[in-house]
DNA sequence: GTCCGGACGC
DNA sequence: GCGTCAGGAC
């Protein structure tokens, strides 16, 4: 049983919730308009082109894997390319991004996908997912970027946005993955979910980074519960 | 030294 | 949940 007091305040905070999470949206979509990266990957709609990229882009930084991207579509254009190469030869393309166990789980992928999928790749995110090398972060990110589903993601990036914009907490992205994949999901607009994940995915690259984040020029300071420390640190 | 558009086995 | 993978950039 709740008072009306109690449930008052609950409203009360979960208006201002979502006041701040409107707010939080149309900044960052205000500051995509301008600063969203330029990937080849990012203009194509070959869904086979997305799923390599999403593929390297693992753990590993957009700007390494451009150049290995590049040359892996010249030398492997369609899938059906791609299925006659050995391991060995992929893992030769792939080497300079490290993890190197990602060669032989995208050879694995692409059989699966010629033998069950008829050659095409899956669009949903239950059947990413049961490819070799595909986590959720990775299927949802190829529903999103090649099918135009919207499907929110969680990385880095967006863990480390999140929690400092709204005070979130957690240790690794896998550990608190409940709590912000929900988070993430809570704080996604209704349409043009790609274009949003993008803008997380920029924004932590570029502005809200890991190390030395520019909390002085960031759109979000304001209202971010982390920034307001951070500025107070370096004023000191 | 830390971090990068995570996935996986245990 | 935790360790591991891994080379490149900073």
């Amino acid at each position: 049983m709740t008072s009306a007091i109690a449930q008052s305040q609950e409203n009360f905070t979960l208006l201002l919730a979502a006041n701040k999470i409107k707010w939080f949206r149309r900044q960052l979509t205000s500051w995509a308009t301008l600063n969203l990266r330029e990937f080849p990957w990012r203009t194509t709609t070959d869904a086979y082109a997305i799923f390599i990229a999403e593929f390297l882009l693992q753990k590993t930084s957009a700007n390494t894997v451009a150049p290995i991207y590049a040359d892996f579509l010249t030398r492997y254009p369609t899938l059906e390319d791609l299925a006659t190469a050995s391991v060995a030869e992929i893992a030769i393309l792939l080497k300079p991004l490290g993890l190197h166990f990602r060669a032989d789980r995208l050879y694995q992928s692409v059989r699966v996908i010629i033998e069950q999928y008829d050659g095409k790749i899956p669009a949903s995110e239950a059947q990413l997912l049961s490819l070799p090398g595909i986590g959720l972060y990775t299927a949802r990110s190829i529903c999103a970027n090649a099918f135009a589903q919207p499907l929110a993601i969680l990385d880095t990036n967006v863990a480390r946005i999140l929690e400092r914009f709204f005070g979130l907490q957690g240790n690794r992205v896998k550990s608190r993955c409940k709590l912000l994949w929900s988070a993430a999901e809570y704080v996604a607009p209704k349409t043009s979910v790609s274009r949003w994940n993008l803008t997380l995915l920029d924004f932590g690259a570029g502005v809200c980074t890991a190390r030395n984040p520019s909390c002085g020029i960031c759109p979000l300071r304001s209202q971010c519960n982390y920034a307001k420390i951070n500025l107070d640190m370096n004023h000191e």
